[in-house]
DNA sequence: AGATACTTGACTATTTTAGTCAGGTTTATA
DNA sequence: TATAAACCTGACTAAAATAGTCAAGTATCT
């Protein structure tokens, strides 16, 4: 059970954005430098960023990215479902009426994989940008 | 992000043992039929359940597996530990004195990872056997 | 003796991940 | 208005992980 490193480097680049308080576009390039991360795979993010509107763009020179809401609203959960990170513990969700594994009743440990699901998602749910940006400008030197 | 089915299926096989109460061996092909896994694969499964003492095996005929211990005391932590299932969420703990992506800090996000995979960890901390098999009787039907 | 069931290790197809690559379009600024 | 910076898109691919299968045993109860 691991995370993508879509969902983890999304997260990075938006922390790494949202320090700049949204005044200038910051440039794909320096986040590619600053963080470490492939320029051309932060163009597939952020693409999908945009999309789910957590980013804006500005084209041209001097362009970028920005926020498009307050680091505040913007949650975990927000982004990781805009990245396609998703957290699945069952197969057996969709044909929901049918019961798992072709049965008639739910499997025996169904139940159980819906709370992981939950639990995990709350902590997603929990946290936004600027919680992160907070907690990131507290540990620094 | 999403647990492999060797977790899941191993927390399957086991709830499914633990219901007869330890008194016979029950055979991995009643498992294999009654949970719909092949029993080649849930011979790699037992195979590591015995060796981290969390089954035993009772060979010949009328054989099978039994727990090796009260379902209270077996954690869902220690049944994905025997599997191999284990959460990760970042790439850059060995280092751990070098900080990550070969920088001399830790990535802007190196805490929230970190705070997650305890979040999760405490989930199968807290879930035992017992709880697991009492919570499907209670929902039967 | 023979059937049942555990035991082990090697092998493999499929899927997912983590990118790369190529070829655009837009727009600020000199 | 030329040009370079930066966005934008889609197709492609190597490598790793997953989810098993397959084969050849060994132990033990009846």
């Amino acid at each position: 059970m691991k995370l993508t490193s879509k969902g983890r480097y999304a997260v990075m680049a938006l922390v790494d954005l949202a320090r700049f308080d949204n005044i200038n576009p910051v440039s794909l390039r320096d986040i590619s430098l600053r963080q470490g991360i492939s320029l051309d795979y932060l163009e597939q993010i952020f693409s999908k960023l945009r999309k789910k509107e957590i980013v804006q763009s500005v084209r041209g020179t001097q362009g970028g990215y920005v926020l498009n809401k307050k680091a505040k609203e913007i949650k975990l959960s927000n982004i990781f479902d805009a990245v396609d990170e998703k957290v699945k513990t069952v197969q057996c969700k969709k044909e929901s009426k049918k019961g798992c594994n072709g049965k008639s009743t739910k499997c025996l440990t169904h139940n159980l994989w819906d709370e992981l699901e939950n639990h995990i998602n709350n902590f997603f749910d929990e946290k936004n940008l600027e919680d992160l940006v907070k907690d990131n400008n507290e540990r620094r030197i």
